[in-house]
DNA sequence: ACACTTACTTACCGGTCGGTCAGTAAGCGA
DNA sequence: TCGCTTACTGACCGACCGGTAAGTAAGTGT
């Protein structure tokens, strides 16, 4: 095989993923993901010029899949109450831990440097809500769902399934398919026009 | 006035509040605060032990005024839809600076000492999420909503109500009240039992 | 007047942080 | 076999972290 990436980069993305969900940016030391490894620390810097290019290469390329994700959704035929339906057990059906970044995203956004900050929240924006936001759009447009704030209902409907998003969240007694279908259910009965009822 | 508490322990719990949400835990520094103050560092070890118990005590404050308004709410006459309608009424009605504590607290919870977050967990659960939890099982009992997992819509409420406890959630271009009115909308209509169609 | 408390300041501590630099062992094309 | 690149190691750096000890000026009760 012709130059294949080096083992390590991926060893730490996968290790340096982990540990980020659980401590968050500041929480989390060079130091760690190095001996979690077994390797130096400044083998982690001969893969990613500074902790913030590590900690942006653990999450953009979750955006890119969710953004093929989003796609192939939209593509589809059928209603776009299906398409809800596909997002949420998607994003609910898989790990917690893949899931998690979307909340490491967000809410450790404010600690980048502006110049990242801006350039993930652009891609953060495009490739993710943008896209679901388009869903929630056709919806209105086809009469499927009533005419709301679409920024709004996209926010909503990100934010029921934002507790998830929490490792720590071990309450959680009820099956993944219950909650996928609980979820699903309260956001499209939510906002289902008059005439539906 | 007989040893009121001193002027200077409530404006570094001011000052704490305002940046700890703006930089979570570990990204704000202690000689961050005694600056903005003008003080030194060692006068803020003087009101609080650590920078533990510091955190605590922005937190706790807002968790005991929760607590008063989720039991005055519980105990007003009215329909269990109302009662939902006046909390998500209070809480998205005031100052986002405010409210950004909910998620302030359970973001970080995780980087506090395992005795301080048993104990901030404990509060959190009796004081917020059970008081609210008790509320949407009310009316369900009554025949007002669906019988779900009363867990799953407690945190899809909370979730939906999620999005505006970051600061950074400057895209909203919506005024409050419509917020309010589209959440609150979205959420009972999507719990409301088929026959009320 | 004097002892004692309150509310701080100044100076400092050990530890840890992100990050760098010189060196090096292994592989590889010519 | 040589020169160059790749993929690291070990040692170290200044900055900054949370936290502390000693000192002090201004009251306050007796």
């Amino acid at each position: 095989m012709t130059h294949s990436e080096p083992a390590l980069r991926s060893q730490i993305l996968v290790i340096a993923q982990r540990k980020f969900i659980a401590s968050g940016y500041h929480g989390l030391a060079m130091r760690e993901i190095a001996e979690a490894l077994g390797v130096s620390k400044a083998a982690l810097y001969y893969h990613f010029k500074d902790k913030e290019e590590l900690f942006l290469a653990v999450l953009l390329p979750y955006l890119d899949s969710m953004e093929g994700v989003l796609d192939d959704i939209a593509a589809q035929p059928g209603s776009s109450a299906e398409h809800i339906r596909r997002f949420v057990s998607h994003v609910l059906g898989q790990l917690a831990e893949e899931r998690a970044i979307i909340r490491l995203g967000s809410q450790e956004m404010g600690q980048l440097s502006a110049a990242s900050r801006k350039a993930f929240g652009k891609v953060y924006q495009e490739k993710f809500i943008g896209k679901l936001k388009a869903i929630v759009q056709a919806g209105m447009a086809r009469g499927e769902f009533r005419q709301l704030d679409p920024e709004i209902v996209t926010w909503a409907l990100l934010g029921m399934m934002y507790p998830y998003f929490y490792p720590a969240h071990t309450g959680n007694k009820a099956l993944p398919e219950e909650t996928i279908r609980i979820v699903t259910s309260i956001f499209l009965e939510g906002i289902a026009p008059p005439a539906a009822r």
